[in-house]
DNA sequence: CGCCCAGTTGATCAAGTGATCAAGTCGGCG
DNA sequence: CGCCGACTTGATCACTTGATCAACTGGGCG
């Protein structure tokens, strides 16, 4: 199981050093969340002194927001292909991102302490709510911003309690989607 | 506006000292957040010595437990006179909360880390899945759970985002409601 | 071949953390 | 009044963090 850690680093180009970097502190941060990303451990993970890390990035916060954005862009990407609502919440509430909603939950809660998380954690917000918005349209909807933006919520809210180890979460996408269909004045199972 | 805090503290019975000391705690966890609590930040909001808070508690996990389900449960009882399911999630979307919901986000986020709060979160969510079980009980539904388990998480999510500074909340209890009575099976506007 | 500089190291600093404890202080009981 | 023990202090330890920087290295260009 090779990876992209660990290789005994031989000399690499300023820009490809800069992103194996950010890929080491990626990984990281999907297996132990970002509260985990210190320059020592970055570094540790992507085989390089802590210093080295320090040199290739402007800043732990920088940091922080930076690989943020990407988990985050990248979630949207792989949800891309799905289609249509119904799909798409089933697929974002059946567990198999729970590493991504435990990286939301902690930028949330370190937002108020670094301005480009916060920054980052809007923008991405934002992205979330126009692809909402998008597939919402594409269902029928007259006006889908703000059902786009409860929606959002919800299925991060159930995630967010899901990640605590709690119960079921078996029932949750058919619930979700009942409530959708009632915010878009549709009868029940239509989106089904 | 006199407070718990910064009195010139006179010797206290050791009860007294420890009750003073989570106060001062849970003062310090609503305004600036459970990440603002060390022992000497507790222990400059107490007017006390950071040796002292350290001696009343049992490692400042467990100080972090203990204040998160002091806040939640205060939460809990300040609602407890609201009437009406309806009411109920007007009220906790209004955004008079919002330093609880911060409270709350940042016990999720330092769970993994903490085993005691994890323990603590994990209590305080099944008290709230049982006092929104009893409303819904009392608003007429047939199986309760489940529906007072994905609400929860709306309530929650919903807030969350609404604490990254992100737009309108006003729309939110209108379509919440509407979802719920969409889970319960309800006309629009039955429980308006 | 040998220099040169981009890439890299790791020791070091200041700040902040939780925890510990010898020492001091004060109030109430004898 | 005087003392004893509960309450309280604050210095101190070991550790972690982000950041800095002098020194080292090695690949490629002249």
């Amino acid at each position: 199981m090779p990876s992209t850690t660990s290789a005994a680093s031989p000399r690499l180009s300023g820009p490809e050093r800069r992103a194996a970097i950010l890929a080491a502190a990626i990984e990281l941060a999907l297996s132990e969340g970002l509260a985990s990303l210190t320059l020592r451990r970055v570094g540790e993970r992507a085989g390089v002194a802590s210093g080295l890390v320090a040199h290739y990035v402007d800043g732990m916060d920088a940091l922080v927001a930076e690989v943020f954005t990407r988990i985050s862009r990248e979630e949207r990407a792989e949800v891309a292909s799905i289609d249509g609502v119904a799909a798409l919440v089933r697929s974002l509430t059946d567990g198999s991102r729970d590493a991504v909603t435990l990286v939301w939950v902690q930028a949330w809660a370190q937002a108020p302490a670094n301005a480009a998380l916060a920054a980052a954690v809007r923008a991405e917000m934002d992205a979330w709510q126009r692809t909402l918005e998008e597939r919402l349209r594409e269902a029928g909807a007259d006006d889908p911003a703000p059902v786009a933006r409860v929606l959002l919520g919800m299925v991060d809210g159930v995630n967010a309690h899901a990640l605590a180890g709690w119960r079921d979460r078996a029932e949750h996408a058919p619930l979700l989607l009942r409530s959708l269909e009632a915010m878009l004045g549709r009868e029940a199972g239509s989106l089904g």
